[in-house]
DNA sequence: AACTATTCCCAAAACGTTTTGGAAAAAGGA
DNA sequence: TCCTTTTTCCAAAACGTTTTGGGAATAGTT
């Protein structure tokens, strides 16, 4: 149950050495011991002790990620995938994911430096990227290696796998634009944080390859802190316009807050408004009308960043690691033309 | 930054023992050299390596989760509340958390044995507790130290935390019948799984308290792989009833489900069907009307569950260790009398 | 002064691996 | 047969701590 190498050694009547690159397969063992080694090894369920082996070979052998659930995150499906990716790839690597969990900025960042500086960790994962992140310019300062979920304002190279947003708003705004629709408005996510800045280039591009004019009107941001109160009461606001839009673009984040405004202005989602949402979310699905949303890959993203912070922590130019991935449209019952 | 031990005690020109003494607080070294040893290894930055430490002491200083977001969870604020207080908590003891994903059952199970087997934790916390867990039996045979959020069927005495769902859901219960309900439905959790089977104790058990009888029609479960779609269509049917129910019971994570049936029935929330769900949720304080909730202290819960672990952990009988944690009742707009 | 107690410090061992640097034995070549 | 190469194994060191088991000074007692 619990033995060690050198019981495993005594066993076998051989030097712990030779069992160690036994099974680390060195080729200065001959077949038939190595054999003999694995086999006796997994009979008595030997399994290396990690404490020990990281000490030896100066490795955690451990990835850290800090979350602040507190904005938002969690409620549409988009983050669950991705750390559900992330901790696949990290088991399949024989790694180990910590979790810290802070509740603002501040903790955030203390939570990152706990583990970086208290050598727990061997790279770090981040996510919910600002426009300026002081945790990337620490991390860079220190060498250490990290991969962004996202991306940041920060000229010195670095690794990260990033959403296409941009393309991702503008294939949402023109295919709008194409059903008909002159009148797009658009909820984005709260400035500071980098997501929305791709999603609003996007929804521009997207209007002007339309020929339609960029109305300030028709774009507001809705608060991390409360995405359905803030959503909520924009709607409401976006109807009392002379001239009302005809579909909206948003973060899923905020969809109980647009349906609640359109339901009290007695406008029905799909019939009344086009509707088109950044994330899938469980209420997405099983509405009626159930909702059209653009639907970034966020398992096979998470995967990816594994693979490229252990490329990083072996040793590689982080600089050679930026993907940006390309974001699916799900056409559902919200994406109609005008009526 | 990253200097060590030995370099330290060659700074202070003393011994490795001392100054490892001397920061862990042993009486045998002096007031003074104490004092300095404590400044310069402020002064350098210094940390233990805890690798090393680990090693040496013989533990992980690490404590195991493993969830499995496929079945919901996240929608609520109960997990990640939950979540946090672990967090917290275990930081403040200088641990680390270890998060593992699974997507089913088996995953469920094979991560935990990673963590248990590989020994790369001291302790584990279970959630989502099955009537019968093979994951409780298999860490009593082994003598290993864990903690429930939420109880199990186990004659073996074990340690957990749990909420008084058979309460709360009484008060609940009895708090509708107050009002003058006399019809009041449940929308129970699956069944399998621990938490539903309190409720029902507290459902009848208000029933019974009222006055009232107890009509098989008005129950049901939904399902954990979409709660939304089932209690939904079982919302339909509900009101199908000769004598349809003018309250309803049911776990806040079917929510999204009722509200689209009643909807679909012209029903008002509230108004026509008073509602009290178990869990609080973003959608709940946000809807109008405001939903009323049964709100567990999630986060006060994960704090215990660690203090209990380490106790645990430190060889105390887990069997000292059950707590029942009482369930606030939070009234909003859902709840009034039946029209 | 001689003995005992107390205070303060340290050398060495230990935790369980992997890596380093050979050494002995076997095989191959002349 | 003798020398060289290859194969196969291992003893010892190392990773950075903490713990064990004293030892040398100092202080206290008689």
């Amino acid at each position: 149950m619990t033995i060690n190498l050198k019981q495993l050694s005594k066993l076998l009547k051989l030097s712990p050495t030779t069992v160690s690159r036994a099974l680390a397969d060195y080729p200065d063992v001959s077949a038939k011991t190595r054999a003999r080694v694995k086999q006796m090894a997994i009979q008595q369920g030997y399994q290396p002790n990690p404490v020990a082996r990281r000490l030896q070979k100066g490795k955690t052998e451990t990835i850290g990620i800090v979350i602040t659930p507190e904005q938002n995150y969690f409620s549409d499906t988009f983050f669950i995938d991705l750390l559900s990716g992330i901790s696949n790839q990290i088991t399949r690597a024989g790694y180990e994911l910590i979790l810290g969990v802070a509740s603002d900025e501040e903790h955030e960042m203390q939570s990152m430096r706990r583990m970086v500086e208290g050598k727990r960790v061997d790279g770090m994962i981040l996510t919910l990227i600002r426009e300026q992140d002081p945790r990337v310019g620490y991390l860079l300062d220190r060498d250490f290696p990290f991969v962004l979920y996202g991306r940041t304002r920060e000229t010195r190279p670095y690794a990260f796998v990033d959403m296409d947003g941009k393309q991702a708003f503008e294939k949402a705004c023109t295919y709008l634009a194409g059903l008909g629709h002159r009148r797009i408005a658009l909820l984005n996510g709260e400035p500071g944080f980098m997501f929305p800045v791709g999603c609003r280039e996007g929804y521009e591009s997207g209007l002007f390859l339309s020929g339609l004019e960029l109305d300030p009107d028709l774009i507001r941001e809705w608060k991390h802190k409360d995405p359905s109160q803030s959503s909520y009461r924009w709607t409401l606001e976006l109807f009392k316009n002379d001239n009302p839009p005809t579909a909206i673009l948003f973060q899923t984040e905020a969809v109980n807050g647009i349906f609640k405004g359109l339901d009290e202005l007695n406008l029905q989602p799909g019939k009344d408004v086009a509707l088109i949402g950044y994330d899938d979310h469980e209420i997405a699905e099983i509405h009626r009308p159930s909702l059209s949303v653009l639907r970034p890959q966020a398992k096979e993203a998470g995967q990816r960043v594994v693979n490229i912070l252990m490329e990083v922590i072996k040793g590689e130019d982080p600089g050679k690691f930026q993907e940006i991935h390309q974001v699916e449209m799900v056409i559902r019952e919200t994406s109609l033309p005008p009526s």
